[in-house]
DNA sequence: AAAGGTTGCAACCGCTGGTCT
DNA sequence: CAGACCAGCGGTTGCAACCTT
């Protein structure tokens, strides 16, 4: 076992599936589910690690997928949800059944994004200061540099001078927030809510939506609350502080999760 | 028409936290 | 209680398609 808990490898494949590779998965999952994703490449006769293939799976063959564009009412939900929950895709995928985390995500950074950035005169100005400046801290960068801007200053989570930040360093984070808040604009979580989206009625993005089922009200009932009360200092808090959120196996939700199972009438349950 | 730049999206990487032994 | 294993998550990357000059 390696330390990420793969087998060792027997040159597993990377990169695109192929159509059998995907027709294989899916009729072994189909057919025979999957207790372990590890062993699910080996039984399966793949190539691939079994985090390949839960990926695959989730993200492509599984039922129930929505495919194409997003509707209205998907990006107005999108939108209001990451103003609450910053970027917990897989949180936020919870309410747009058939959508995946990993697309929402997409989505947000190649649309959304610049979407939200245009309705912000005041932030895309104070973006724009940091952009231009000689000495920006975020004067280098493969994508839109606006857009770009924009993750640091939503976000909080990255910081330029060490360019090689990593997921991996986010535990540090909130150390590295402390240090580094001068060099960034200072918005608090409620000046932000409330001078950006004077209109916006947060609870209405939960209790609004269609989709959420009783459970799920009940399960987030403590979460909506602390929206409301904007029980936040600042988005730091939002970003950093976990501490109130219910584990996320407490909603249960195969269909983001990817943890669904087949039964001997062959449902999925 | 060609070259360079940008965008969109699938997939990978590495970390975290839960569970099991 | 500690360590190993594993699934899940969010950030990042690679690359094909598309756009602009």
């Amino acid at each position: 076992m390696t330390k990420s808990g793969e087998r060792p490898k027997q040159r597993q494949r990377k990169g695109l599936w192929s159509p059998e590779e995907d027709q294989k998965l899916k009729s072994f999952i189909l057919s025979r589910g999957h207790a372990c994703w590890t062993t699910v490449p080996i039984l399966a006769g793949l190539q691939r690690n079994g985090k390949s293939c839960r990926l695959r799976w989730i993200n492509y063959l599984r039922p129930g997928l929505k495919r194409g564009s997003f509707s209205e009412e998907e990006e107005e939900t999108i939108l209001t949800l990451h103003s609450s929950l910053g970027n917990k895709w897989s949180r936020i995928a919870k309410y747009l059944p058939g959508r995946t985390d990993n697309e929402i995500k997409n989505y947000w950074h190649s649309y959304l994004k610049k979407r939200w950035l245009k309705s912000q005169p005041q932030l895309k100005s104070q973006i724009s200061d940091l952009t231009e400046s000689p000495s920006s801290l975020l004067s280098c960068g493969k994508r839109n540099l606006e857009t770009e801007t924009l993750d640091h200053v939503i976000s909080f989570q990255k910081f330029s001078e060490n360019p090689t930040s990593s997921p991996s360093k986010e535990s540090n984070n909130n150390n590295m927030i402390m240090n580094n808040s001068n060099n960034l604009p200072k918005l608090f979580f409620s000046e932000w809510i409330s001078s950006s989206n004077p209109h916006i009625d947060y609870s209405s993005a939960f209790t609004d939506s269609k989709h959420i089922n009783e459970t799920q009200d009940q399960i987030n009932e403590e979460e909506v609350m602390m929206i409301n009360n904007n029980n936040y200092s600042s988005l730091e808090d939002v970003m950093l502080r976990t501490d109130f959120l219910q584990p996320d196996h407490e909603y249960a939700n195969y269909y983001s999760s990817g943890d669904f199972f087949i039964n001997s009438d062959q449902n999925y349950v």
